[in-house]
This record gives C-alpha cells, sequence and structure tokens, in this order.
DNA sequence: CGTTACGTTGAAAGGGTTCAATCCCTGTGG
DNA sequence: CCACAGGGATTGAACCCTTTCAACGTAACG
C-alpha cells in the first residue's frame, strides 16, 4: 500500500468534483492553500480499509473515485450499515467529537481519496471563513443524510422503503450530474437490505415485483429506472398517517 | 408571547448548563464574548412552536429548561418525530446548509431557550478557535444522535427497540447530573411510537410486559428503571446476526 | 470447470399492525 | 365537590407482511 504506485495528482482547482467538496465557494488563491493540505493516497482495492472503529481521528476524506461503504462494528460481530459514500462525498467526519473512528470504510471498488488531516484543515479554515462554513455545511449535509436513513427506516412497508431509496440513489446521481435513469450502482442486496432494515430475501422479491410491473430494473450491478412518477407515488404513498397535532 | 415576563437572566458563566452547551472549554472571558451574544426569550408554553418548518434559519437555540420535539412535517399531513431535546442540547443546527428551517419545534412543557444569532456566532468562532471546535463538536453530537435514532429503527422487534430507547433516555439523565433510574419524560406514548417506528398500541403492550416482568415503570409521565442489567440484555439481545465480511 | 458467494423462489411461522371497544386520567363547568 | 367530556392509553381478535429456513439457480473467480 506504500509502493510507488503513479497518483492521480489533479490538484483541487482543476478537480472535476470541487463544486461538492471543499473547495465550493473559495477563490481560486484560497483553494491553492487547502490543495497544499492535501495528501493525495495511491488508489484502494475493493474491499481495502479506508479507516477502522477505533483508529485515533487525524483526518477526513474526500472520495475522488469510487466508492465505500461505512458501517459500525458491534463487539458481538453484528455489523450494521450506515452509509455509502460516493465521488466527491467527504468521510471521516463523523469522528469529530470522540477523536476516534466511531466506524469502518470499506472500498466498495478501486478507489481513491484525498487526505486531509483535520488540525490542518481546521486551522486554515479559521483563517477562510468560507472554508469554515463549507466544513459545517458537509457536517450538517451528513446529518440530513443520516435523516434519510432512519426516514428510509420509518416506512413501515418494504416497498416504499426501497422506492425511496431508489428514488435518493437517483438524485445523488443527479447532484453529481450523472445520468440519473441508468446507472451502476456496486451494491450488493444484502447491503441494501441491511442499510433498509431488511432481507435480502425481502429486497429481491420487492425488486422483482418493481420489475415486473415495469418500474425499475436492477440486474447485477446496474440500476434502470423506468418509470419515475409511479415510484415516486410508491414512496410517498402512505402519506396520510398521523395527522393530529403532535404539540403536546 | 411578547409581554414583559420577567426573564430567567443568568448569564453563561453562571448557568449550571454551560457545560453542555457552547460555553465549554471556553476561557471566562471568552465566555463572556459569547454570552454579549445571547437574547434570552420569554418562556415558551407547553405545546409553543419555537420555529417551524420553512422558516428563514437565523438563530440557533440552547435549551435552557423545559424541552422541545422536533418533527418534519410533510405536505400530505404526515408528521415523523425527529428527535427529543432536553436542557443543555442545542436546536436548530440541522437548517445550516439550507438557510432554511427544515423541521418543527414544539415545546413540550413549559420551556426557556438561549437564542443565539447564527450570523454572530459564526463570526465569533472565527475568532475564537475553542468555541469553532465546540460548534463541529455539537453538529457532530446531532449526527451521532440522529445515527442512534437509525439503530432504533434499524431493530426488528419492538421490545429492543423500547429496551435500547429506555436506556438512551436514561444515559441522556444521567450525562445531565440527573436521577437515570426514576425521572420525568414528558413524552406522550404516540410520540414514543412515533419514534421508533411503531404504533401506540405496541408500545404498549411492550411497556406492559416489561412492567409485569419487573424490568421498568412507566405511568403516566413519570419512567423508573427496575433492572438494569436485564434491560440491557434484552437491548443486545439479537447481536449475532450477519456476522460476516461486508466487505466487498 | 469447479468452487464460492450471492441471488432467487417457495412455504410456513411469527410479530406488528389494524380496527374497535373500553378504560383511565385530566381538565372543565355546573 | 361531582359530573362530564376529550384525549390518550389499554386490551382483544383478525389480518397481513416480513422473516425465517431451506432448496435451488446463477454469476464471478481461480
Amino acid at each position: 500500500m506504500t509502493q510507488p504506485i503513479p497518483l492521480f495528482n489533479a490538484n483541487c482547482n482543476e478537480c472535476g468534483l470541487k463544486k461538492l467538496c471543499f473547495p465550493l465557494g473559495l477563490e481560486k488563491s484560497e483553494v491553492l492553500r487547502l490543495d497544499a493540505l492535501v495528501k493525495r493516497k495511491p488508489a484502494l482495492q475493493k474491499g481495502d480499509i479506508l479507516f477502522r472503529s477505533g483508529q485515533p481521528f487525524q483526518a477526513v476524506y474526500a472520495v475522488k473515485a469510487g466508492g465505500f461503504k461505512v458501517f459500525t462494528q458491534h463487539a458481538s460481530g453484528e455489523d450494521k450499515l450506515i452509509g455509502f459514500y460516493l465521488p466527491g462525498d467527504i468521510l471521516g467526519v463523523d469522528a469529530l467529537s470522540t477523536d476516534e473512528h466511531v466506524s469502518t470504510a470499506v472500498a466498495m471498488d478501486t478507489s481513491t481519496v484525498c487526505e486531509i488531516p483535520f488540525k490542518d484543515l481546521e486551522q486554515l479554515s479559521l483563517q477562510l471563513p468560507t472554508l469554515n462554513r463549507q466544513l459545517l455545511s458537509i457536517m450538517s449535509k451528513e446529518l440530513s443524510d443520516e435523516r434519510m436513513h432512519a426516514e428510509f427506516l420509518a416506512r413501515k412497508s418494504a416497498e416504499e422503503r426501497l422506492a425511496l431509496f431508489i428514488l435518493w440513489l437517483s438524485q445523488r446521481q443527479a447532484r453529481r450530474g450523472f445520468n440519473d435513469e441508468s446507472f451502476r450502482i456496486g451494491l450488493l442486496h444484502r447491503d441494501v437490505a441491511l442499510y433498509l432494515g431488511l432481507t435480502p430475501e425481502t429486497v429481491s422479491r420487492v425488486l422483482a415485483k418493481f420489475s415486473e410491473e415495469g418500474l425499475v430494473e436492477w440486474r447485477q450491478k446496474h440500476l434502470t429506472i423506468h418509470h419515475r412518477a409511479r415510484l415516486d407515488a410508491l414512496a410517498n404513498h402512505q402519506e396520510e398517517g398521523v395527522c393530529g397535532r403532535i404539540a403536546g
């Protein structure tokens, strides 16, 4: 892992993901200062671990290519999928308050990341208000992602969960400027099941049903959305529910 | 709500919650500068709304007394409980990236808050590294709370969810220095059910069972834990599960 | 070409939801 | 002080969906 592999050495100013990442909103000169902090590491192979639960927190990581699965490791051996990180996403901020990583990140494919030592980042962000704001913004995005996750899990029916999940995947693609109707998704059904609080069998069944009805096609690692409107309807189906005032 | 109610005007240095709140780690002189930003508002009555989804984001709030329920309001009328905030907790940071509140906060009891205009806070935190770190830390805590919420929802059985939830409530009490075996909790069963992705009926049944077995007593708005060890065991019962390597 | 892990499909079982009726607590007004 | 409403909590029975367990199919990899 420390052998001299030729690195993909694009700097932040030239990086196609800069609008999704820390440089967002920064002046060119400011980006250069940020760029100076970044350590670009050799590519990780599928299954490689970026950081492991319990390791000291020293840096955050920007995904440049590939993708990562993040999960918790309980002493008992049970794993819980927390999230997926794609190019442009920032990994590792969840360790900020504990000084120790609380989750483990595994490469889903061959992946590259930019490593940014957190101390340096913190110091620089005190000098660059925009960067500081961006750091907060990234934390906030993490928060809303986690809230989305809770939203998936709170849905009662497996169909709703999956419909919502697929639409969310699609949105993420769109936000990155990729095709959001048909794209590659390096997730096992087992991962999806774990993430959505279902079993692989149920995922398989629901997906089969979606396919029958011409909603979506998810074969191997490729996903195609055929009928977004109906998928939307499914995802927001039971939207009457409690209604009453929660106040009290 | 704007009548001249006598305010509880303790400053941050004298506040019993300062170790849970923004002042954590700050010098006395720094706390004074923070204190100058704080607007102390009249108490809110049970059911009053602190902020509403869609309102522009201008300030964060520190809960001083009472408590708040936070939920999303879907257009369809469905409400989803996102979280509970007790004294020492910070409300409103979730709006940071959108400049608009994405949730609604309702007082569970008569409650007081400290309002801190975010612009001022952001500016000051650029000058006080410790404050900036504390702001990030608070965001990080929000994140781990939301992750806890997802953890509740991911548990398969209603018993596990409730056991875990009760233990979590107890931990929060302990962190505040209150009695964590027997305490008041201003939540309706309906709220709990909403939060845990269950129905009030199921909550009622499980609580009845817990009571029968002498685990916990949750009558009206008072909760007593009688047998923490067994509750612990219940919460972590099915801790074998998937096991296999998620990597791949 | 075999092995391994993932995916699918089936039938059975269990747990939570649903719906409805009843109880209980709280606050109100007589 | 008591009666009465109203909302929430409880309890019961039936149903439905997901899980479970098991067997089979299929894709990837050496």
